[in-house]
DNA sequence: CTTGCATAAGCGCATATGCACGCTTTAGAC
DNA sequence: GTCTAAAGCGTGCATATGCGCTTATGCAAG
């Protein structure tokens, strides 16, 4: 009987987030030749398909903070992955990809298809598709 | 047919690292009153599981790197809800639950469990369970 | 006893995360 | 034209995350 008091192992916040710190880790290490951690190369191929677009809207595509994605576009910027310019409006900065940026994209593509078949071999296709699903479920529900 | 070079809305890092980001956001509120971070309560949670324990088997206990096992501590030991004592060996640390700690995590418990039930009702307890089962495969499985 | 290896922990560095607050600019009300 | 509300960003603060390096300790082989 006697119900732990708060049973953490049935928590599903500390369930997600165990599970992102792992395959977050799985997916840098493959990454990391290219120089890029696996949330920044998710940034750089949001951006190319985003195509120019203002910080506050591909943060909220992003399904991001705000002000996080403002901080993490500094290191790409640094790099000259990316290019922050004037946007159409007083207010607004525009983003965009820059060559350089395209280039390492097309350099971390192979390993990121390596990542991505590395862990569906270990988890099963289908199930790492059901798993999306559903956490692209939580994104809209929460 | 064009397929989109990386598509990103098909990795499974990116899919998982969103939802623990609502996830945590959503849970975190509910435990804004009590003074504690998600994070912070399952560790306090899992302190008073496991015991006077070592850093780096309660960071293996818990699926989170050693050094930031180590420093997540300092907060909670600043505010007095752990304690670190000399182990049994002169190279290890043992952590042990305080009475503060073991309070705070009284005055936590029903925040923690509205969270719970909240994300239950919005996300379906059934899916819920079942994600949460997924889950742990993937830290079984990485 | 020493030498060498393994274990436990800390620290520096870099990025990730989000809240509260403040600043600038724009759009709309009047 | 002015005034106000809202939009878009940046900053300060605090925590979260993990890699590489270093230090201290324990343990076993010699």
């Amino acid at each position: 009987m006697a119900d732990p008091p708060s049973p953490a192992v049935l928590c599903h916040c500390n369930a997600i987030r165990r599970g992102a710190r792992q395959v977050t880790q799985f997916y840098d290490r493959h990454l990391a030749p290219a120089g890029l951690r696996t949330s920044q190369y998710s940034m750089l191929v949001g951006l190319a398909r985003l195509g120019p677009i203002a910080i506050a809207a591909f943060a909220d595509a992003m399904a991001m903070d705000r002000t996080t994605m403002g901080r993490a576009l500094k290191p790409l910027e640094r790099d000259g992955l990316l290019a922050v310019g004037p946007g159409p409006d007083g207010r607004t900065r525009a983003l965009h990809l820059t060559e350089a940026g395209r280039r390492r994209i097309a350099e971390a593509e192979p390993l990121w298809r390596v990542a991505q078949a590395g862990f569906e071999a270990r988890y099963g296709a289908t199930a790492a598709a059901d798993l999306r699903t559903a956490l692209a479920r939580v994104v809209r529900t929460v």
